[in-house]
DNA sequence: GAGCAAAGT
DNA sequence: TACTACTTTGCTC
DNA sequence: CTCCACAAC
DNA sequence: TACTGTTGTGGAG
C-alpha cells in the first residue's frame, strides 16, 4: 500500500489548483474520524477553505519535510532490501522473531486495567445544562478554535482542534464533506472550564472507590487498575465497569465510555470502542489481545500521531497493527535506534506498563516539570506592544508558580514566539540561582498577603527582566503568539493537573535507543518525527534503560484535571487560590489545576480562571 | 382609582397561602411590561416561585414598609382635604396654575433632541454572531440573573433583571403567565462585554457625526441634540435619525430605536415608543408634548421607578401623567420639599433640561465619582473565607483605580455587606489622606511596570487595613455579598463610562427643596422612598438651588460607556490596560470602561475583563 | 458626613 | 442548586 | 544543554 | 475576521 512515487522535496506550490497530497495527512486521518463524514472529503475540505493562508503554507512546508524524509527512508530500505542476501533474511528474521518472544515472555495478563473517558466531555456538560442542545450541532469554542463538538456536530466532520469558521461551513454544506445530515447551523459555546472541572471532580470521587490509586489523565479520563477492587468484591469486571459508569451517569448526569484489558494501553484503545456510553474489554488472554491488535490501524496506538502514521505507511507500507507485526523486521530497520522502534514493536503486541512511576509529586501525585503561558493575538510588530504583553505572561507565570504548592522556583525560563508565517521559536535561559518563589512562600497564613503579592510582582519583573532582552533580539519581527516558560524546578514537589504524560505512561522507563545506526538513518534529522516510548508492563524487558531510580510502585490518589489553558481569567482565581491555599481547614473542593481549596462557591470561577480568557 | 384600604403595617406573613399585594409592586410594573405576558400573571408567577426564599421575605419587609408610608400619607392627605375650606381650595389651585405657567415659560422648543437606544443590546449581538439563535427564546446571563432577553423570550414574560431560574420555568409553562407562545426551552448565554462594547463603540463612531458632544448613557444608549447637523445639512430630523439608524444596523448588524423629541427627556421616552427597530418623534410644540405626556403612566418617566409610581398611586390615585398633571395640587402637597415634587411637576409638563453640565472629567466627559466592586456568593460565615474575599475586591479596587485616567486616589473607603437575610449594610471610613495613586503614576513610560504592581499591591493592602477591621465588627455574621468602594476623589478628572445619571441629566440643578414641611410629612423616614429631581431646561426655573459653580455649558465629546460588573476577568485586562494606557501612541481603540486604549484584538478580553466572572 | 434606599443600565 | 454589578442621587439623621 | 517537532486532551 | 493552550517526550546538534 506504500505510495511514496513522486516527491517534491520542496515544499509544495500552494494554490497551484491541487491540493498537495501532503496537506492530506496533516488533516483527519484513519483514526478517531468515522461516523457521517468521508475523511478524505473532510480534509479536501478543510484544505480548500483555508488554501492561501499563511497557516497552510506553513503545514505545506512541515508536510512537505516530513514527506520527503519518510519517501527517502522508504527507498534506502527498498535498497538496504534488495541488497539483502536470503540468508541475512533469514537470520534478520530469527531474531526478530527472538525478540518478539522475548517480549512475549514478559506479557503479564494477571491484572485488570480500565480506562474511563467522558464522551464528548465539555459539549456533554454544556449539553446537560442545556439540554435543548441536545439535538443540534455543538462546538465548544469559537471561529477560531474548537476544543470538542458533541456527536451531531460530528456526524458533519466536526472535531476538536478544527478552526470554528471552517466547521460553520462544514455543517452549512454537509454535502460537500459526504455527510448525510440536513445543512444545519452550528451552535458555539464558549469554554465554561470551571464546570468541567467540577464535574470532573465528581466523577474523581467514584473512580476513587474502585481504585484509590487511580491516576487522572486529563479532566475527562481516568486510568483505574481494578484488579484489588473485583478481589474484594468477587464481581466481575464487566459488571463493576458498568456499575462505575451508571454512577458517573447519576451523578453528574453524563455519560462516559470505558475499557477493560489487561494493561493500560489496551484498556485505553478499549475505551475508544464503543464510545457514546459504551464499554468494551478486551479479554486478558493473548489470543484476545492479539485478535483485538490485529484490527488497529496504528493511528490508534497511543502515540502515533499523524506523522508517524504517515511515516509507517510511506516506509513500511503499514496500516494496521496485524500488518505491523508482520513487518517486524522492517520497523526494526526503519527506526532503529529510536524509541519508537519498541514502541511499536511492544505496542503491536498489545504490550504495555502498568506500574505508575509517582516522580515528583506529593503522595504519588505526578510531579510539575515546567509551567508555562502562551497566548495567541492578532500578528503584531510593535515592540512596546510586544513588551507589554511579554509583561503580561510573566506575570501569569508569576502567578502561577506563586500559586502552586509548593510555590515554585525554576532554573529555565524561555520564550516563545510565533511569527505571524506560524514559523515557532523557543529561546531559553539557563539560570544559576532559580527564578521563583521560596518553598514557605505563602505560609504567611492570615497576614503576609501584601508580602505574596510583593513576591508575585518581584518574580513577574525578574522574568521579564529576562526575557525581555530575549524578545529584544528578535526585532524586527512580526508575532501572532508569545509564550513564557519555566522549567527546571528547584523542588521536585509540585503535583501537576494531570497523571504523567500517557505514552511513557504506558512505556515507563525502557527504550529502544541506539542499537547502533541503521537503514532509516537519512539526511539531516530524517526520520525524526516521533518520539513513542514503548510499552513496559509491571516487568518490562528494557534493553538498555539507563533511567533514573525506581521507586516503590506505590499507586497514588490523583486529584488534578489536565492542561488547560490558564488565561486571563485565571489570574483572580489563581490568586483566591494561592490566598485559600494558606488555610487548608476551609471547606470547598480541590482545584484539579492548581491543587488548591477553593469554597465550591468559587470552584467555576477559580477553575475558569486558568484558562485563556477566549 | 386609590387603593389603599387594609393596610398590613407589619411585614406581610410569608407563605400565608396568598400573595400578599405589596409584593405585587416589586415585579413588573405597567412600564416595558407589554407584550405577550400578562403583568399581573408574571407577577404571581415569579411570587410563587420564590415564595419562601429569603430573597422574597426581604422584599416584603421593604415593600411592607413603602406601603405602610404611602397609605398613611394618602390618609394624612384625606384628612388634610377635608379639613381645606373651599377658599383654601381655589387659593391652592390658583398657586399652582401660577406655578405651571411659570414653568410653562421656560419651555424650550427650539432644539431637536434625540436618543437612541439599541434593541435588545446584549442579545441581539449574541444573535448576530449566531443567527440560528434569532427565533429562539434567548436570555443573556445565567440561571441567577437575566441581563436581558431577545424579543421572542419577552414575549414570555423574561425581562432583564428576573432570575434565570424562573424565566426558565416561565418559557417552559406559558400558560401560567398568559403567553400565548408555545412551550419551549429558554437559551442562556453568558455575557460577553467585549463584544458588547465592540459594537458600542462603532455605533459611536456613528453618532458622533450627527453630534460631536453626545452623551453616552450607557452601552446601548446615546444622547445627542441634533440641532446644529439638521441647520446644517438641512434635513429633516425624521430623515437624519432614519439615516443614522441605518448606519447603525449597516455598520453593527443591529437594531436600534430612536425618540426625537424638544428635550431629552421626551426624546428618551419616544425612544421607546416604536421600540423594536423604529423611531418615533414628539413635534415641538406644546400641544403635542403635552398630548404624548398625556397618555403616559407615570412610570414611563425616567425616575419615576417602581416605589414612586406605587406612591403616587396610592397616595395620589393617579396613574397617568394627564392625571398627574391635572392632581399637581395633591402633588405638591405630597411631595412638597421633596426634589420629587418639581420633578413630577415638570416632568408631567414634558421639561427637561438640555444643558450638558459637564461636571469634572476631561474634556466634557463626566467625572467619575466613585468606584466600587462588590460579588455575591454563597452565604458565608468563615471569618477567614470573608476576610480573603475582601481581599480580592480591594486588590479589584486597587487595580481599577490604578488603570483609571488619571490613576485614582479617594478619601473615602467603604465596606457593603449583605446577609443570607438580603439585609444591606454600608460602613464608610473618611480619611485625611486619601488613599489611591500619586497622578504621575503610571507616567513610567516603558520601565516603571515593576513600580506600578507594587502601588497596586501597596493600594490593595491600604484599602485592606482599612475595611479589614469594619469587616471584623460584623463578626459573627452570614454574608451573601461583600464589596468594597472608593470615592471622594482627589482629582476630579477621571472620565466615568457614562455620561451622568440621567436624572439629573434631565434636570440639571434645581431643586423642590423644604419650602416648608407640608402634609406628607409622616412618621419616621415617612415619603422617603424618590429621589427624582426635577424637569429643567437650559432655561430652568430653580426655585432654591443653592447649587454649585455653573460652568460652560459646551457639549462634550463622549467616549465611555457603562456601570459594568467589573469581575475577577477585568484583572488581566485591567493590567493591560493600565499598561497600554501608558502609551496611547499605539494603535486600537478606547475601552469605554477604563478609557483605556487597547488594540482592537484585545478589546473583547480587555472589556470582558472589566466585568465579572459569572 | 454616615447610612439607606431608589433608580437607571 | 439559583434573585447581579456598578454608579449616582435624594433624603434622613 | 538548546531547540524543534510531535503527541495528547 | 478567523487555525488554541499546557505539558511532556524524543531526537538532533
Ligand atoms: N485539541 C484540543 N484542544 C483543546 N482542548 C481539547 C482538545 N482535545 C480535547 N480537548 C478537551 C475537550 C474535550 O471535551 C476534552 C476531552 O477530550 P477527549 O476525551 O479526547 O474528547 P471528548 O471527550 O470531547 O470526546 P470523546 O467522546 O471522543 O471522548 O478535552
Ligand atoms: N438590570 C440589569 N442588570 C444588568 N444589566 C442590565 C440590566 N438592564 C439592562 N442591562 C444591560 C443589558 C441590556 O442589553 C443593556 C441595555 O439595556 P436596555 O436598553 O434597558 O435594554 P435592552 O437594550 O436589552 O432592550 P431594549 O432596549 O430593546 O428594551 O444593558
Ligand atoms: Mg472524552
Ligand atoms: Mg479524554
Ligand atoms: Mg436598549
Ligand atoms: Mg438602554
Amino acid at each position: 500500500m506504500a505510495t511514496g512515487s513522486s516527491a517534491p522535496s520542496a515544499p509544495a506550490p500552494p494554490g497551484s489548483g491541487e491540493k498537495s497530497h501532503l496537506f492530506n495527512f496533516t488533516g483527519i486521518s484513519a483514526n478517531k474520524a468515522g461516523m457521517g463524514a468521508d475523511r478524505k472529503l473532510v480534509a479536501d475540505f478543510v484544505y480548500e477553505k483555508s488554501k492561501n493562508s499563511q497557516y497552510t503554507q506553513h503545514q505545506l512546508e512541515l508536510d512537505a519535510k516530513q514527506q520527503a524524509r519518510a519517501e527517502l527512508v522508504a527507498k534506502e530500505l527498498r535498497i538496504a532490501e534488495a541488497r539483502m542476501s536470503e540468508i541475512e533474511l533469514l537470520s534478520e528474521r530469527r531474531k526478530i522473531e527472538a525478540e518478539l518472544e522475548a517480549l512475549e515472555k514478559h506479557r503479564d495478563l494477571s491484572r485488570t486495567h480500565c480506562v474511563v473517558d467522558m464522551d464528548m466531555f465539555y459539549a456533554a456538560v454544556e449539553i446537560r445544562d442545556q439540554p435543548s442542545l441536545a439535538s443540534k450541532p455543538v462546538a465548544i469554542g469559537g471561529l477560531g478554535m474548537i476544543s470538542t463538538a458533541n456527536y451531531v456536530a460530528r456526524l458533519y466532520g466536526v472535531r476538536a482542534a478544527m478552526p470554528g469558521f471552517i466547521a460553520v461551513e462544514m455543517v452549512r454544506n454537509p454535502a460537500a464533506i459526504g455527510s448525510k445530515m440536513p445543512p444545519d447551523e452550528l451552535v458555539f459555546i464558549t469554554p465554561n472550564f470551571a464546570k468541567y472541572t467540577q464535574v470532573a471532580m465528581e466523577t474523581r470521587e467514584i473512580f476513587r472507590q474502585y481504585d484509590p490509586h487511580f491516576r487522572a489523565m486529563s479532566l475527562d479520563e481516568a486510568y483505574l487498575d481494578l484488579t484489588d477492587y473485583l478481589a474484594a468484591h468477587g464481581v466481575s469486571a464487566e459488571a463493576a465497569v458498568q456499575e462505575m459508569r451508571d454512577r458517573v451517569k447519576a451523578r453528574t448526569g453524563i455519560t462516559c465510555s470505558a475499557g477493560i484489558g489487561p494493561n493500560r494501553m489496551v484498556a485505553k484503545i478499549a475505551s475508544d470502542e464503543r464510545k457514546p456510553d459504551g464499554q468494551s474489554q478486551v479479554l486478558p488472554t493473548r489470543e484476545a489481545v492479539l485478535e483485538f491488535m490485529d484490527r488497529l490501524p496504528v493511528r490508534k496506538l497511543p502515540g502515533c500521531g499523524k506523522v508517524l502514521e504517515n511515516q509507517i505507511s510511506i516506509m513500511l507500507g503499514v496500516q494496521t497493527c496485524a500488518e505491523l507485526r508482520a513487518a517486524a523486521a522492517r520497523v526494526k530497520r526503519a527506526f532503529q535506534g529510536r524509541k519508537t522502534c519498541s514502541f511499536l514493536m511492544r505496542a503491536c503486541l498489545g504490550l504495555s506498563s502498568d506500574e505508575l512511576a509517582e516522580e515528583g509529586g506529593e503522595v504519588g501525585n505526578v510531579a510539575r516539570k515546567s509551567l508555562s503561558c502562551e497566548r495567541t493575538f492578532r500578528a503584531e510588530s510593535e515592540p512596546a506592544e510586544l513588551r507589554g504583553r511579554l509583561r503580561d505572561l510573566c506575570r501569569q507565570v508569576s502567578e502561577d508558580m506563586a500559586a502552586s504548592v509548593p510555590p515554585l522556583a525554576g532554573r529555565v525560563v524561555a520564550l516563545k514566539t510565533k511569527a505571524s508565517s506560524f514559523e515557532v521559536r523557543n529561546k531559553q535561559i539557563s539560570l544559576i540561582q532559580p527564578v521563583g518563589f521560596s518553598p514557605n512562600f505563602g505560609k504567611g497564613g492570615e497576614d503576609g498577603r501584601e508580602h505574596a503579592e510583593q513576591e508575585t510582582a518581584r518574580v513577574t519583573q525578574e522574568l521579564y527582566k529576562l526575557l525581555e532582552p530575549v524578545l529584544e533580539e528578535q526585532f524586527p519581527c512580526h508575532l501572532r503568539l508569545m509564550g513564557v516558560r519555566v522549567s527546571s524546578f528547584r523542588d521536585q514537589r509540585a503535583t501537576l493537573d494531570k497523571g504523567q504524560q500517557l505514552i511513557s505512561f504506558f512505556q515507563s522507563k525502557g527504550s529502544e535507543q541506539q542499537e547502533g545506526p541503521s537503514a532509516g538513518a537519512g539526511p539531516d534529522n530524517l526520520n525524526t518525527g516521533m518520539p513513542k516510548p514503548q510499552i513496559q508492563e509491571a516487568n518490562v524487558i528494557d534493553l538498555d534503560s539507563s533511567q533514573e531510580d525506581q521507586r516503590d510502585k506505590s499507586r497514588d490518589p490523583p486529584v488534578q484535571s489536565q492542561s488547560l489553558p490558564k488565561g486571563c481569567l485565571k489570574r483572580v482565581v489563581e490568586r483566591l487560590a494561592s490566598r485559600r491555599a494558606k488555610r487548608i481547614r476551609l471547606s470547598g473542593v480541590c482545584c484539579p489545576v492548581c491543587g488548591v481549596r477553593v469554597p465550591e462557591d468559587q470552584a467555576n470561577r477559580h477553575v475558569n480562571a486558568h484558562y485563556g480568557d477566549q
